[in-house]
DNA sequence: CTTTGTTGCACAATCGATGGTGCAAGAACT
DNA sequence: AGTTCTTGCACCATCGATTGTGCAACAAAG
């Protein structure tokens, strides 16, 4: 009906049609006109007036004028794999909740790659960023510092900024006991038997190891050194690794621990060039929870991050404005085979 | 070492400092300064003034001049699962690519809130959209035209703007002809032994089950209408209709198609409350690939869709600016059990 | 009837970039 | 020397909102 045709209406449109100015129009609309001794009436009439024409703030003058764009980052390694994805799924719904409009980036681990998205980020005036296992921390803090964007690390943690880390040493300690636990006491799990593949020199994974060489050594009063294999993130270093273990030994371990779903993936190709008996007996466990994985032929044991609670946490320190570094811990969950969980997809409303 | 204490350097700032004026300042920076005949000189030590102030544009200021934000959108029915990660990891490389940043966000597969967050999005007019498995394209579509936004749909087709789909009937074809072949020829698969569970009345999941009901009957010589039971996405109700056969027939169906891998989980709840020998001689298909799901106890036959393919032809369409409503089949990529594919993943660099 | 308050709004500067237009200085040409 | 180009840039309006300030009009107080 009205002349709606391409262009949005803007509140001069409105200031026109309604006989306000535009600073009136304006205040109606961002709800600080009772500050502004607007009267009730103006302020329905034009209400109802931008609601006819269907008005909606342009984003990027409101940014331009306030520098605050209603934009809040979340930065991740990567989208492709259970865990970071339903971080994103969580944290969009918390950014949406509070009226923001959630904007979600990967940035592969590469420490270069993760300022200069951080710093694209920034050009678009973002509110706030939430940094996710991010590779250099300190690195982004930098960036962020400088432009004055309040930040969080969550999963993995910075010296210099609030971090929401899972508490890997626990989490480790976990896994490793349910591992050993996996085994019957007639025929238990030597030292040399249990394993540990993935991971670089990060926290998360020197606390887990740090878990895992404790407890082992807790129950199972021996922890070599070559039990641990560090193999990065890919998944083709992790299946080369199983290949020369395979080649070397003849057998996999009897079980082992697998720092991430990731690295997981590197074991499913190994998987992919040996027969079934190859894997029986075995025991596996993953630090990351994949509801397929934990229906493999062989039982696998995982933790499952407690994704909704970090970031219920990091939007809480985020709000208190804390600059200071501390780091909260939160506990992870241990899942036992054969296990499905459910998760944020079930929120969906399913209609037909 | 510069006053470059808290706030970012603008174009007036390198104005005062080189002595010229901003919008030369402006066209140095933003390439078109050989159309405003400036001297290279200028331009080169603009450009060196700029880097040692860690100069970069801020967008928003732009975006409202140029009504172009470099924003370029990405619909997603929910980030966490593996088909839809990999296509917002695949989407993000290629938007990247092309010196933009991508913004994704999911709308869990309701209408309304599909266009609300679409118009979200325009009110940062972003310059372009792409809509994937979209519950209501047409509705989204009205939306972005209005606003004069360029858009496409993937994975769901819609009537009034060009669509990049998965070829579903193909597809559902090779998958469940790959299901009968599974089985030898001494005990062969009945019509009443393959089921298929999952999807709505879209048009993805109608073209599967022409594909699965045609393929039936050239190979089986039947198609019962009882073996369709459309359960909708969600996991629950996927579970709940195999909890319902089960009690009903006191078994399985002896191979069954999955429509998409969220129905899957929904099996794999049920999985959970069943013994291992329920599942003994059981073939699966499922129209989704993820790697832990392809190495399950049982022979689990995936189509992974063509993500790549379809982004591709997907950015070549909006490119063209084609606003016609045409189609384009990407034909997907049938998988066999036990089968590790790289993925987008495979891209990162992984140092240590 | 003046003085002092309150109410209700309009005006105009501003955020940072873009792009049309104008204009001086020098070159080229007659 | 006078006219016409060309070169190289400066000026200014503009995009759509936000916000500090000013000021009528009317009410209340003295």
């Amino acid at each position: 009906m009205k002349e709606n045709g391409r262009k949005k209406a803007t509140i001069y449109d409105l200031s026109l049609i309604s006989g306000s100015s535009p600073s009136t129009v304006s205040a109606v609309l961002n709800g600080t006109w009772r500050k502004r001794r607007i009267k009730e009436a103006t302020a329905e009439f034009i209400r109802d007036l931008a609601e006819k024409h269907q008005y909606t703030a342009n984003r990027q003058a409101q940014g331009l004028r306030s520098s605050r764009s209603g934009l809040v980052g979340l930065l991740l390694p990567v989208h492709d794999n259970r865990y970071f994805s339903s971080m994103a799924q969580t944290f969009e719904a918390h950014v949406r909740g509070m009226g923001q409009c959630p904007i979600v980036v990967s940035a592969s681990r590469d420490p270069q790659e993760e300022r200069e998205t951080a710093e694209s980020l920034i050009s678009y005036s973002i509110d706030e960023l939430f940094i996710c296992g991010a590779t250099d921390p300190d690195g982004l803090h930098e960036v962020c510092e400088k432009a004055g964007l309040k930040h969080v690390n969550i999963d993995l943690p910075g010296t210099k900024a609030p971090s929401i880390i899972s508490d890997n040493y626990e989490g480790g300690r976990m896994l490793t006991e349910a591992i050993i636990r996996q085994f019957p006491a007639d025929r238990p799990l030597a030292p040399s038997d249990l394993y540990l593949f993935g991971g670089r020199n990060d926290h998360a994974s020197r606390e887990r190891i740090r878990g895992f060489r404790e407890i082992k050594r807790e129950l199972l009063g021996g922890d070599p050194d070559f039990c641990i294999e560090t193999t990065g993130y890919s998944p083709n270093n992790t299946r080369m690794a199983f290949e020369a273990f395979y080649k070397r030994e003849g057998r996999l371990p009897r079980a082992f621990f697998v720092n991430s779903s990731i690295n997981f993936e590197g074991f499913l190709r190994f998987m992919a060039g040996h027969p079934h008996e190859t894997f029986r007996d075995m025991v596996v466990g993953c630090y990351d929870y994949d509801p397929f994985a934990s229906f493999l032929p062989f039982p696998v044991i995982m933790i499952r991050q407690d994704v909704e609670g970090m970031l219920t946490k990091a939007f809480e320190v985020m709000q208190h404005a804390r600059t200071t570094p501390d780091i909260h811990l939160i506990r992870p969950e241990l899942v036992a085979p054969r296990t499905a969980l459910t998760g944020p997809l079930d929120a969906l409303k399913d209609i037909d």
